[in-house]
DNA sequence: CTTGACCCTGAAGTCCACTTGAAGGTGTTT
DNA sequence: AAACACCTTCAAGTGGACTTCAGGGTCAAG
């Protein structure tokens, strides 16, 4: 009644105790009061706390990021131009990374398209396509960008 | 004359030489022919296989699905069923990762341009509406697909 | 004939976000 | 009081795609 205990939170949230224990460890988390036999305990807004963190995870954000939007975030009123400068790169590598994919998807479902129904379709086509996919696309974007992290994969419980 | 060496081939692809030493030694390219001291020597297919290579990465494949198609490919005019099987569920995945993104885009945009010119902005919006980002979107799309790998962060050399 | 830029191999290190394992303590139920 | 599910810590393992290191060989220019 006094709290949640890490497997409550773990199952709310949707990720697994050593996840939170690791994301306390790692300074994402704040550490947890304990109970007298040493057992974390915890609030409602941790387990809000652990879904920001998911959510922005699937959203492209490193924990890095995440953790400094945490630490902006709990420090109160002051602006948060750091914040807004993430948001902002962020908004730019989406924007390319969207552009990529819309390219992409264009060119695959084409020749997907040509080939169903196919019987003897050759790879080179399909191959020969994507090696000039982005021919007229300039320079890999994705350099200086530190939003171009996968989505992390959902391995979660076993 | 005879042929490019390794560095020069690594230039003109755009990738470092221990790189295309690895990518040789994980199968994903044939071995070289050696000179007589040892040195691998390669023609421009080779800078084209890379270039392939390395757009297909960009797009999202694996090495391991690249690998796979380059194998089917080379295999010569079978019918190609593999790699249509790949591209369409690439396609899928593709699609799904736009639709994610372009809701977030939205959301970040939007959340930007309140923000700009604002004096003292409160990191608690943003955070509450990352945290609703995907509140309609149902469950966390990537989880059966490959095709979430983050492209490959430019490290390069140094 | 030495300098310096290149090449070779094999092994180990890096990064991120975890997961798994070992070894043991706690708390509730039967 | 035994069973069993939970908690604790610290350490090591995982996976993908590389990079870096150590220790040595090769080749064209000066």
């Amino acid at each position: 009644m006094t709290g949640l205990r890490i497997g409550d939170v773990a199952a709310r949230a949707g990720l697994s105790a050593p996840t939170i224990r690791y994301y306390e460890s790692m300074g994402l988390l704040a550490a947890a009061p304990r109970s007298a036999s040493g057992y974390r305990h915890y609030s409602e807004t941790t387990v809000q706390e652990l879904r920001f963190i998911k959510k922005a995870q699937t959203l492209g954000f490193s924990l890095d990021e995440i953790g400094e939007i945490l630490e902006l975030s709990r420090a109160g009123e002051t602006p948060c131009a750091r914040v807004l400068d993430l948001a902002t790169r962020h908004l730019a590598a989406v924007d390319e990374r969207i552009r990529q994919l819309s390219r992409f998807r264009g060119i695959l479902a084409n020749e997907v398209r040509k080939w169903d129904g196919v019987k003897q379709p050759t790879c080179g086509g399909l191959c020969q396509i994507i090696a000039g996919a982005d021919d007229h696309a300039g320079a890999p974007v994705q350099r200086e960008l530190h939003s171009n992290r996968r989505p992390p994969t959902d391995r979660k419980k076993k």
